[in-house]
DNA sequence: CCGGTCATCTTTGCATACAAAATAAGTTTG
DNA sequence: CAAACTTATTTTGTATGCAAAGATGACCGG
């Protein structure tokens, strides 16, 4: 990591910015809604202003922020509807990319796909939960990369990327924490088969229910006075 | 449209910057793979270089340019991989949008994209190409506008700018042409039956057909030498 | 005590200036 | 004559400064 950045200097400040930039917005180090001061950023950034406005225009630009005329930027905060719309359009680049997938996939990334699921498996069975999110996200990542379409990648990509700071405060629903491992089992099966159709239907089933728990958990912390607090340690 | 300019003068200059930009991209008017030089830009543009290169992130940002570190940026010029890659993406949206559409469209938008229908074939029996590209270009945007999702409009949008620069040299063939219309009116029936799957297919079939055509342009553009220079005025 | 207006201060937006990198050209050398 | 090195010029990248728009708060009037 350092190594790489030693042996590049030349990535460019604003690159980098952005990339800083992105991780603090999906990390909510920045808070959804937050107004994003162009000094204080700058001064913890360690970098002038006309590079870091820059990365904000480029992150404006991925549907991270939101420009405001004359008052800056702040990071974008979804509502809802926001959520539900970008969970559709996630659920139709996922079922593609699974479509393309298994007409395209290798043996060898059909391998490792395979193996990592194996690995999933073992973390839902510890109930290693940032183990569990980090193979989930790397199969899917895997499923689209075996599609072979570039664009495709960047899109969902970006589209992925509005969603990552909701799934910060992520906790598992223990009945649909097992659904998504048997729908993983299914992808599975269906790449093995190669078979579009089916791996299309799970896809599109998948996302669903990953949007149902998004939802439901962005309403109880949205509305977490009238519920009652904590009942219990789950 | 200039009333609207004058009357909000607070439409910030990178914004318009990247607006004549993209135009400037989208009419050719900036060759694909041509160096995008700051000073020259910013002296037609008449602003400085801080906004014009914010302007430019963003479009960086969108897929319209590329970044060189160092070197500044270049229009993209599509590899015919490129071209495919972003068809099949730009099918699985369109697709998408019809199935959605069929679900959501209102009465007042179905009538109004009938009406643009009829209104296109009047262009297609006049072999008008400029309008007829306008209505077509007008009615995949309502069909898209009518599946009622802001995120895959915008995903759907910035995807099809990419491509908007390479239909600048079209020419229809005149067999592609009627088939493409004859696409429309499949459309037309299937959004009035509110038939999903009949809709994501034509559509399917639809965007690789235009898809092919834009790759035969593209070839017969790429490798003008080989075949015969112009034979007839077709 | 509350609302409004004016003044001050902060923050954004744009332009200019300076530094570093890349390109181009000219010269020199094999 | 060609290739390579060196220098000059152009071009990009970053920082700073200045002007305009916005936010904040105090003061005044009702």
């Amino acid at each position: 990591m350092t190594a790489e950045i030693i042996s590049i200097p030349r990535a460019a400040l604003h690159e980098q910015v952005a990339h800083r930039l992105r991780q603090m917005l999906v990390e909510n180090r920045i808070a959804p809604g937050a107004k994003l001061n162009e000094r204080a950023l700058s001064e913890v950034l360690n970098v002038s202003r006309t590079p870091l406005r820059e990365a904000i225009k480029m992150l404006a630009a991925e549907g991270l922020v939101e420009l405001l005329p004359n008052r800056g930027a702040i990071a974008v905060q979804l509502t809802e509807a926001d959520v539900l719309n970008t969970f559709e359009v996630m659920a139709g680049l996922e079922a593609q990319s699974g479509e393309l997938a298994t007409q395209r996939i290798t043996e060898a990334e059909l391998t490792e796909i395979t193996a990592m699921h194996f690995e999933m498996l073992a973390a839902y069975t510890r109930r290693d939960l940032p183990t569990y999110y980090r193979l989930n996200s790397a199969i899917h990542s895997a499923i689209n990369v075996a599609a072979k379409n570039a664009v495709l990648t960047s899109t969902y990509k970006q589209v992925n990327a509005r969603l990552q700071a909701l799934r910060f405060r992520s906790n598992q629903d223990e009945e649909k924490w097992k659904s998504a491992v048997q729908e993983h089992e299914l992808m599975i099966n269906a790449l093995q088969a190669r078979d579009p159709v089916a791996m299309r239907q799970v896809l599109m089933l998948h996302l669903n229910n990953k949007r149902d728990v998004v939802v439901a958990q962005l309403r109880a912390a949205d509305a977490p006075h009238s519920a009652a607090l904590q009942v219990g340690k789950s």
